[in-house]
DNA sequence: CCCGCGGATGGGAACCATTGTCAAATTGAC
DNA sequence: GTCAATTTGACAATGGTTCCCATCCGCGGG
């Protein structure tokens, strides 16, 4: 029913960055980084590539405050993001105590099917100064 | 310097269907509550008294999954929200634990500036059924 | 090794929420 | 009432993302 995704060129290269990069980036600025380094892929490709793998949990996805959305690959498991503002430079965070905190606040309201966001965004040492 | 806002007709709707609303509205949406009220306003200045407002905090905003974003006269002082997918119905809600964690954590990583956002979403009871 | 099917690609058009533009209307101070 | 300054609104423009579709190519079968 549901075929494996094809080994492309353009999916390895996608793949590679993001094996290469330490913090968020936006699907443009990933499809610029791939120019660069002559592995040219179309940017519909590059959205639609992103796109499958954070589908399929492979990596991390959110958006910034001027609603672009950044990709990651991350540690496998849920955990929550301090991102820096300026560079992208990423730290990862778990928060046990939030995650049943919001669930039993949901549940008191009687709602169901319940997800949560939640960001930490401030500018880390390098970019301060 | 900062001149008082004036009290406009468009203004005085967009506050009133504000505080007639109980969860979270995209600008587009109040744009078509105003029509339907009668009180058309164009959808440019919908926009902008809806900013000015957020900017003064005198709303709440944030984003959705789609991208959009919602617009909600909410209580002052600093809290979060439990926003039901379907209908937008809101309950505020507060999390004095996850606001010190959250400074903490970015403190401990060398960020300043910090600010961070958290939203529970779900379905409601009522939405549910 | 060669074929052929169907998923994958890419370039440009289409989308859509939001913001910019600017002439005309409105507000509020005097 | 007058007048300057702010606000409005119709429309154009922006920008990230998705859609479209002819072409390409990975891959299993022969």
């Amino acid at each position: 029913m549901v075929s494996t995704p094809r080994n492309t060129r353009q999916r390895r290269a996608v793949a590679a960055i993001l094996e290469d990069l330490d913090g968020f980036a936006s699907a443009q600025e990933i499809h610029d980084l791939l120019r660069h380094r002559g592995e040219s892929v179309g940017l519909s490709t590059v959205y639609r590539n992103l796109q499958a793998l954070s589908d399929s949990a492979e990596i991390d996805a959110l958006r910034n405050d001027d609603g672009e959305t950044l990709y990651r690959q991350c540690s496998t498991g849920h955990h929550h993001h301090l991102v820096c503002r300026a560079c992208g430079r990423t730290v990862e965070v778990a928060g046990p105590t939030v995650e049943r905190w919001a669930d039993s606040i949901a549940a008191e309201h009687g709602f169901v099917d319940v997800a949560h966001t939640l960001e930490i965004f401030g500018t880390c040492g390098n970019c301060a100064s």
